[in-house]
DNA sequence: CTGAAAGCGCTTACAG
DNA sequence: CTGAAAGCGCTTACAG
């Protein structure tokens, strides 16, 4: 019922393989032949089954995507950046959510990589070892996350972590806290050492809550923990969390801005969307996403050749909106 | 380098046939050749290449999946429950963003249909006839939309609706407002042929604004032209244009929930982040996609028969937080 | 430029 | 219960 080349083929009275060529490589063939099969194969209505392809090239035009939680802000612009780029490429992604359950990813993995040419892990919670063995499973690519050996997309938080560091502290701000978010969050060990650092370097004192998960739930929890701490302005390990600290300060009729300055990081839609408008650090995810489809291409390309592992570190910086003002007076 | 059946095969000293029943359908070998083939496959790291069974077997494993947009939060729950259902159906789902462009549904259905088995299409915007020709590419399932002949999950707004213009009358408020979706949204005419109806019964004037698109800026427009109107309440078409609306109104000094009452449909996971927090509607969209999974694989499974379609629908309710409440005072 | 043949890695009637 | 054979629909050296 469904058109084949066999039935192309027959129809215009010459051989498969001519076809084949003529549709996929028409500079082998002749002018005429190109145009005949061209014509015949559009009124038969051929298209050319990708699994069969797929098959014989060893290649299925499919790259892998995991990720933590969907339903996190910070992930549908990358989402949404691999899937245009991969689909300018002609390449179909296929997509894993692992809900934030770090045993999974693994598992998620072996039963992708067996369809795909290659995976972008991003944000991968697995423990270093793990991870050494979803790279080993094919051609991967790592987002926010550092692995040895293997492409990454890296977002260096030190810029934006300085600029925001520099900005609390010229809002009179001293005692800084940080939300930390989960342990198995690589970049939050990131983050937690550049604000560390810039506070360190800029005379302000930092104390750190948490760990908290990275959602709106966790950072209600946090702001009645800061209840007694000397701190006038945090930042929180995610936007997320930033919000809920909004939401609790708020219902207990705190000002966010004037009593306590809130800081988000990821920058993600939401941020515009809250009231204040937070302030937030810019990650940027889309550029992250299409990057690493541009990675995983090399890769794919240039199995032959094997140049060291490029390490694409993108920067971030900070946004400032409403969340954020001067310390007030004690 | 990879290993296969027949590297398998040849170490047990048993045909490729053999190997392969003893692993798909165990049943139908001698316990002994069950158990060497078993042992030596898992010895040989042996695991079955998806894509020589497609070929064969003429199924994929894989299932499309078209959204308008990952990055508006009503999406990622549909997505999620997508692909945790499919997922324990060893399936595996490839997805296509859209990014509200009507026009390109027809393509990216095109080319997924090639390399799945269903498509599931979520609140498709294309027209009628556009549709119509989506749904012939192969077997499919729509998701808030009705379509002839297609199994569809549906949404039922007249409930929700209904409860929540009770809600707005019973606080007092006789001159609703609608802030209307774009036209090529199937919901948006659901929803206002629910709210009219609901009105008209229990006696509130309904005025309806927009055409808006489905964003937070289009809310804060639509919350300016609020001004001349008698409306003291305004339902909005989604959560993301009621967010709009409530941080212009907070931005220009007014009280949401007191001088105007905001109420969004989705109920998505934002609602209960905004501050106030935001009455809405809500759309059962995790359901709606295990539904949709479900239905995909009864209609692959039962290729055979031609039940009538499937068409299920669920049902909406309101959920009041504190984004509405008495009409003010006139 | 074109064709016959082999191969990609599996599955599945058909025999035995 | 097991095997030989054909087939899924394409691609690609290898000849000519």
């Amino acid at each position: 019922m469904t058109v084949t080349l066999a039935d192309v083929a027959k129809a215009c009275g010459l051989s498969p393989s001519t076809v084949s060529r003529a549709l996929s490589d028409p500079g082998r063939v002749s002018a005429q032949t190109r145009d005949k099969v061209a014509r015949v194969a559009r009124e038969m209505g051929y298209t050319p089954n990708r699994v069969a392809r797929s098959l014989s090239m060893g290649r299925t035009g499919t790259i892998g995507l995991i990720v933590p939680d969907v339903a996190n802000p910070f992930f549908p612009p990358i989402i949404k950046a691999v899937q245009a780029r991969a689909a300018r490429k002609d390449l179909v992604v296929v997509l894993a959510d692992t809900d934030e359950r770090a045993a999974d990813e693994l598992d998620r993995a072996r039963v992708l990589s067996k369809q795909v040419d290659g995976l972008i892990m991003v944000s991968p919670r697995s423990p270093e070892p793990r991870i050494a063995e979803i790279g080993r499973l094919g051609p991967t690519v790592f987002v926010n996350r550092r692995v040895p050996e293997h492409p990454s997309v890296l977002i260096d938080n030190a810029d934006g972590m300085r600029q925001a560091v520099e900005h609390l502290v010229a809002l009179g701000h001293r005692h800084i806290g940080y939300l930390a978010g989960p342990r198995r969050s690589w970049s939050n060990q990131q983050r937690h050492a550049a604000i560390t650092e810039a506070c360190a370097q800029l005379g302000a004192e930092l104390v750190t809550f948490g760990p908290f998960e990275p959602q709106v739930q966790a950072g209600v929890q946090a702001a009645d923990l800061l209840q007694g701490s000397p701190a006038t302005a945090v930042i929180a390990y995610d936007d997320l969390i930033a919000l809920g600290v909004m939401a609790r300060m708020s219902e207990r009729g705190l000002s966010v801005g004037r009593d306590l300055s809130v800081m988000g990081i990821d920058d993600s839609p939401l941020s515009g969307m809250a009231y204040p408008t937070l302030t937030s650090i810019h990650v940027p995810g889309a550029e992250a996403g299409a990057t690493a489809v541009d990675l995983l291409l090399d890769v794919l390309d240039g199995l032959h050749g094997e140049p060291p592992p490029p390490l694409v570190e993108l920067e971030t910086y900070l946004v400032v909106r409403s969340s954020t003002g001067p310390a007030p007076r004690r």
